[in-house]
DNA sequence: GTGAAAGCGCTAACAC
DNA sequence: GTGTTAGCGCTTTCAC
């Protein structure tokens, strides 16, 4: 074992065939008879032959390798969608390279960074130029963006529905006598925030609630908090707060009650967004939302492989359905 | 720019040099005249040239993919490491291949798929067999160990120096006067509370403070609330708890607060670990232990590289120091 | 069904 | 310094 690895020549060798039956018998749906393919299965066997990756790959001018941009907020509180997607690959023996992009939000040089190592399609959940789009085309590398929104040919979406799950919240909210209501977006350039904003925006048109005011935080615990406590007295007026995210609602709940003193769910709702870990602690049980990643990924991803099966075929956008997840700091 | 990408062919043919003097160009420290040089770049920038990294690596017998294995809970709750692993790598031209294994800790599989892949190291931070060292061994790719530990020849390993961190921690308790201590350990196989554990053990005895007692839990909130909720009005025996993470610990103040009617820090100290975002909220002010994971992910990086170069190299085995970082729910 | 041979795009001896 | 040539380990025509 110690030493080079075995290559299909020395399997063929071993087997007493030739080296291009090796790869037929190696490579699914080829012809290669019953006998050959024992023989060659055996040897293959003897000499822990694996057919290196690299070679294929030159030979097919396929890398076998998917790029996944995500932001730094995505990689720690979507901690199932890494895994679904290092899964799903897995299965068919392909492998993730990840970029991870801060809060910028910016994925274009990953992007070219993943070009640069000739990914077959990428995957994107950080916003995108066109002209990143733009270089994908032209190298014939489907991208796929996720929850995010760009209007280029060829690219394909997938996302949450956040307008249809943010129509049952101001719902709920009417339901249970929500008068005023605020929302907490994050600043410039933070698009998920935006879209959850947008959606709610229009939902509270759409049951009759008022507009809701926008209160701006930075898209973490502390953020929220001080958007709230920042409010004072002003904050009294409001008997729901909703936010972009879990941490910023948790920083709400924190300023409304150790700040103003305020009763939850009682005094005033709050309800956050992507339910973390942080929204189960029985000190907050935050009333959250959960997108449904495995779903978003698993269809990002065999969209992007369809395309690239099928250039040509007509650009996809899928919504797909979150969940509301009541918790202790909405009243029913 | 539409179609086939440009090969070094193309250069040549287009600068009037052979081949290989492009593929000198592009390679560091490689002889080739200023005038040559300059004729490619040029070339090569009109033709938007790029080395195409799959024809390197297969001529190079080097991928420039590093395999690393990480458990669920590290992905979560490490967010700057997968992070500065990325960074690190991207600086030399090198990617990451991920691969995340769920709770059993079990690196065995996904270190055969990182071999299968032909990676050139494989950083991992999970739990690994002999054998399958033994199989990155025969392959000759550097296996490095992350807070795990295997005697094997070859390969290396670091990790946070637990044993000092948890002197400090026993110290602190001791100088604040505590009598009776708990010890929240995970459940079998993990290896990480194990060795917290050790260290927190060791480190009562070094300082003075009588044996901890052990409570299992499961290595997340629930567990740790469970945990110390069962233990009922013994659990006033005691006036620390020392988490082997913060989830744990989180859990461990709600029973002792909201089952005991505890306050704390003056009824009962709380220590958690990993200083997760968990423990910066206002509701909890967890005192935790922080991990330098920046300089244990780069330093791994920098050994596993480093025995690629000198696969005879000795073995190395560096612990890297952690911070106490003290918060509320501790006293001065 | 099977083998011979060309080719994927690069690096590295080697000779000049 | 530079060009020629032989690989790296596969897949894939193309004859037979």
């Amino acid at each position: 074992m110690r030493g080079k690895r075995a290559t299909s020549y020395d399997v063929a060798k071993l087997a007493g065939v030739s080296q291009s039956a090796v790869s037929r018998t190696f490579s699914p749906n080829k012809s290669a008879s019953k006998k050959t393919r024992a023989k060659v299965l055996a040897a293959a066997q003897e000499l822990g032959f694996v057919p290196d990756p690299i070679a294929k790959s030159l030979s097919l001018g396929r890398s076998r390798l998917a790029g996944l941009v995500v932001t730094q907020y995505a990689q720690q509180n979507y901690p199932v969608a890494l895994k679904s997607a290092v899964d799903v690959m897995t299965e068919t023996g392909d492998s993730i390279l990840l970029q991870i992009v801060d809060a910028t939000d910016d994925g274009d040089t990953a992007i070219a960074r993943l070009l640069r190592r000739r990914v077959d399609v990428i995957l994107c959940a950080a916003g995108v130029s066109e002209a990143a789009a733009r270089t994908c085309a032209e190298a014939s590398v489907p991208l796929v963006l996720i929850n995010r929104r760009l209007n280029f040919a060829g690219v394909d979406q997938v996302g949450s529905n956040h307008a249809m799950v943010m129509r049952g919240v101001a719902q709920h909210l009417k339901d249970t006598g929500t008068r005023r209501t605020v929302f907490l977006d994050a600043g410039e350039g933070n698009w998920v925030a935006a879209e959850r904003r947008r959606g709610y925006v229009a939902a509270c048109a759409h049951v009759g609630l008022p507009e809701p005011d926008i209160l701006v935080g930075d898209f973490d615990y502390e953020g929220g908090f001080k958007a709230v406590a920042q409010m004072g007295d002003a904050a009294r007026n409001f008997d729901a707060f909703v936010a972009a995210n879990d941490p910023m609602a948790i920083g709400a709940i924190d300023a409304l009650t150790l700040e103003l003193g305020l009763s939850i769910p009682a005094d005033v709702q709050v309800i956050g967004h992507d339910d973390t870990a942080m929204a189960r602690l029985r000190g907050y049980r935050l009333t959250s939302i959960r997108q449904d990643m495995r779903t978003i990924l698993s269809k990002a991803i065999e969209m992007a492989y369809g395309r690239l099966e099928e250039p040509q075929r007509e650009d996809a956008d899928l919504l797909i359905d979150s969940t509301f997840v009541p918790r202790g700091s909405t009243r029913d």
